[in-house]
DNA sequence: CCACCGATTGCT
DNA sequence: GCAATCGGTGGT
């Protein structure tokens, strides 16, 4: 028997289905949020439209006691903002070149963070697909400079408040558990042994190195 | 003042 | 494998 054709185009998420993340979420300590972000959507409402995806890869950043975080030597005029409240962004400009984005975790003045490291793309394919000037939706937000680029984040948005600016991190009603993927972090020359780099197990949506499996 | 480097990416 | 490209840091 043949299959019937669909009669709705389907995958694009409904966005009043989406519920936006509150303080309460990101009050936790970086590692244990950086588990907890896997599966929940980023979402930026930018001027060009809604764009966004699932976080599918994430490192922690621990602080004053961690080598490889940017805060270790405390507070400056770059980094001020990890220094900020649970739930803030963290947006560094890095190589000259490029932007990469964190969800501020921990107490103010911790100094911990999490970077968002990979995206599967679900809202405003179109915008992004422009913004990296490429088609391939394995291109679009599979690195944590290119899904700044992809999304268009402003950095002006360094420091914004994630539970009510125009960026945001939401959960899906019909959020299924992740299963959790863990290795070491990715283009750090200190703490290279810390297994803190978190990925949703089997997603395709990956940044481009590969990844030194150990659990 | 100069050299080096970075939580990266893309081209050779 | 390496250039791009910029601001901060550390050494001379």
């Amino acid at each position: 028997m043949k299959q019937q054709k669909r009669p709705k185009k389907q995958p694009e998420p409904d966005k009043h289905s989406l519920i936006r993340l509150q303080s309460d979420f990101f009050q936790k300590d970086a590692t244990v949020l950086a588990k907890d972000l896997l599966g929940k959507h980023l979402i930026y409402n930018s001027p060009a439209g809604e764009v966004g995806g699932i976080i599918t890869e994430v490192e922690a950043y621990l602080g004053n006691q961690d080598l490889a975080a940017h805060s270790f030597k405390g507070k400056n005029k770059k980094n001020w903002a990890l220094f900020g409240p649970a739930g803030s962004a963290y947006i560094y400009f890095t190589y000259g070149v490029h932007y990469c984005f964190n969800v501020v975790a921990n107490d103010i003045g911790v100094g911990e963070g999490v970077l968002i490291r990979s995206l599967e793309p679900t809202h405003g394919l179109e915008v992004m697909k422009q913004n990296r000037k490429s088609e391939d939706i394995y291109n679009l937000t599979t690195g944590p400079g290119k899904l700044v680029q992809a999304l268009g984040l402003d950095p002006k948005l360094n420091g914004s408040d994630l539970t009510t600016g125009p960026i945001g991190i939401y959960q899906s009603p019909d959020l299924k558990p992740v299963e959790i993927e863990i290795s070491t972090r990715i283009g750090i020359s200190r703490a290279q042994d810390s297994l803190l780099r978190f990925l949703v197990k089997n997603n395709q949506f990956i940044s481009g190195k590969i990844p030194k499996k150990v659990a």
